[in-house]
DNA sequence: ACGCCGTGCATCACTATACGAGGTAGCATA
DNA sequence: TATGCTACCTCGTATAGTGATGCACGGCGT
């Protein structure tokens, strides 16, 4: 199950950090390594698209986050899903099956009617 | 079936492409339409996206081409998948697979591996 | 003591690629 | 005449992922 393209992940990323938030509180760096252990490796967002992304949810309110002193290493700010989260995150979801109906329609080629 | 935001399209263009010429011979104009219908209209490639998708496809080898005069109206460009054309379909099919498979168990959450 | 590595957050330049608008052109229809 | 569909192409713009870099903390090896 190897690294796969990143023109491929373009768009995903909000579906991704909304789904591992199901678990409840999450910090920014702990996030990326669910995404990395729930795809089996094959997911591993740069901090360059992780951090800019949970930014943008935090901004439309679809996360919540505090600041919280480590007792061990640096500061962590803790996001959780807001009631607007879980809503975006069903949205999401929708549109990635539908998405990924259509190419299967596509590929296959059993004419999408 | 909505239209798709064009982010999560990013990279799947050339599986597409590839995919509907299993046809056979198609020009660009109709490669577009089948895609189109294929998907249920799901997918509308835009003229900015598909030519230059067709034109470095070409250029890698994985589709020939040759200009026929149309009957009526102007001339045309068909493409066909070459033998390493199909050998590109097929793994870009299976890098497809992979991705959606991966995000499937990152939405799921039934850890991976 | 010092450097290196892992954690943790953040930003930047670079890059790939989809979109829409614009251009050229032929033919058909109103 | 002009509008619209076919058919090709190219350009400017926007989006968003990558890797590099920076800051900061703490632990480990030499």
């Amino acid at each position: 199950m190897g690294r796969i393209g990143s023109q491929l992940l373009k768009g995903t990323t909000p579906l991704l950090v909304l789904s591992v938030l199901r678990d409840g509180e999450l910090y920014g760096y702990e996030i990326a390594q669910r995404i990395r252990e729930r795809s089996g490796g094959s997911f591993a967002p740069s901090e360059g698209s992780l951090y800019p992304a949970l930014h943008a949810l935090e901004a439309e309110g679809a996360l919540s986050a505090t600041w919280r002193e480590g007792d061990k290493g640096p500061r962590r700010r803790y996001y959780r899903l807001t009631n607007s989260g879980g809503a975006l995150l069903a949205e999401h979801e929708a549109q990635w099956s539908s998405f990924a109906l259509s190419v299967a329609r596509t590929v296959g080629g059993e004419a999408g009617r």
